[in-house]
DNA sequence: GCCGCGTGCTTGACGTGACAACTGACTGCG
DNA sequence: CGCAGTCAGTTGTCACGTCAAGCACGCGGC
């Protein structure tokens, strides 16, 4: 079994990337704790449905684009619905369905918080990198994906083709 | 502030990248629980022992090692111990501090879930990179690692030089 | 040699995520 | 119609991580 071990450079790489994955969500949660009082989670949420016609969605199409559980989702939504950042109910269409809005109010945090968000991982990824890293980062994390997301559900996100899947009847086309 | 926003290929790479730092602990956990019932973490914790000299470390370098706070380690440890996998006693030279040894049962436990290990990481990682990748996934790595880890903590595994930092007293030279 | 302070680690309480079981609503088939 | 099967979400329980004290040891001054 040891025929197929890492090498060098390959270990060098896996250490690295091993030390970026487990660092990484704690910078970028420290930030957002502390600058807008938000989990980077519950900042990502609440930016998908900023991006989401009505800004609204069913829960299980956030759940998809966030990488969520649905009980997971289930609790985040309820503590933010309980500060009034997003407000819940049924859709007219399918009374199984629950769909999640962004107020007014938590529209307003995030526009707030973005610049801030932004500003981290500028200085924390893009800064350091060349424009040519840059483009070979986009490539590697395509290929990697392919392996640990074969279906492609975060991939929504930038995929116009899919981007119907999971989105509210309601506030769909 | 709209002046900073992130440019396509910017964003392109930032999307993939937090796909990837979302994703991969889970994938790395999954395969582990279910191959040796270990958390990847507690993996890594006994794989930086089995690298030890004396396959022991105090609490403080082990956590440095593993990037994880005191408190957890304790937890984790405490865990390890109960099944039988690690030892802990306290150093000779300094009441203060207790050193972490691997028993021959973590260390079979290691040695028996290195290969699966080793096989997910190709799969999910390697495989899909060509070697040109697996050099600049390294390099980005190092740079963005600068900037979320500027002391190097987690760099200490791949610098010899300062290798000894946080090393017991008794196991070391 | 004893007292005060800094260090290394442990412990307990709390918040958050995962898994499983459950409720309520749509669908298909008689 | 009515009932079985499935789907969307919610709720409870448990495990894990973090934070804030707490404790034991070592090291300085007097």
């Amino acid at each position: 079994m040891e025929a197929e071990w890492l090498d060098d450079v390959e270990m060098a790489a896996w250490l690295r990337l091993v030390a970026v994955v487990e660092l990484l969500p704690g910078v970028l949660d420290t930030q957002m704790r502390a600058a807008a009082g938000l989990t980077h989670f519950e900042y990502q949420a609440m930016a998908m449905l900023s991006e989401a016609p009505e800004r609204t969605l069913r829960m299980s199409g956030l759940a998809t684009r966030t990488n969520a559980t649905l009980p997971r989702l289930s609790h985040v939504v309820r503590r933010l619905q309980e500060r009034g950042l997003v407000e819940r109910f049924p859709c007219p269409e399918d009374g199984r369905v629950t769909n999640v809005r962004l107020t007014d109010a938590g529209f307003a945090e995030i526009v707030a918080a973005a610049p801030g968000h932004v500003e981290t991982v500028r200085h924390s990824v893009f800064d350091p990198l060349t424009r040519e890293q840059v483009a070979q980062l986009r490539d590697i994390g395509e290929a990697i994906l392919s392996r640990i997301d074969p279906d492609g559900r975060m991939t929504v996100l930038y995929d116009p083709e899919r981007a119907s899947e999971g989105r509210t009847q309601a506030a769909g086309e």
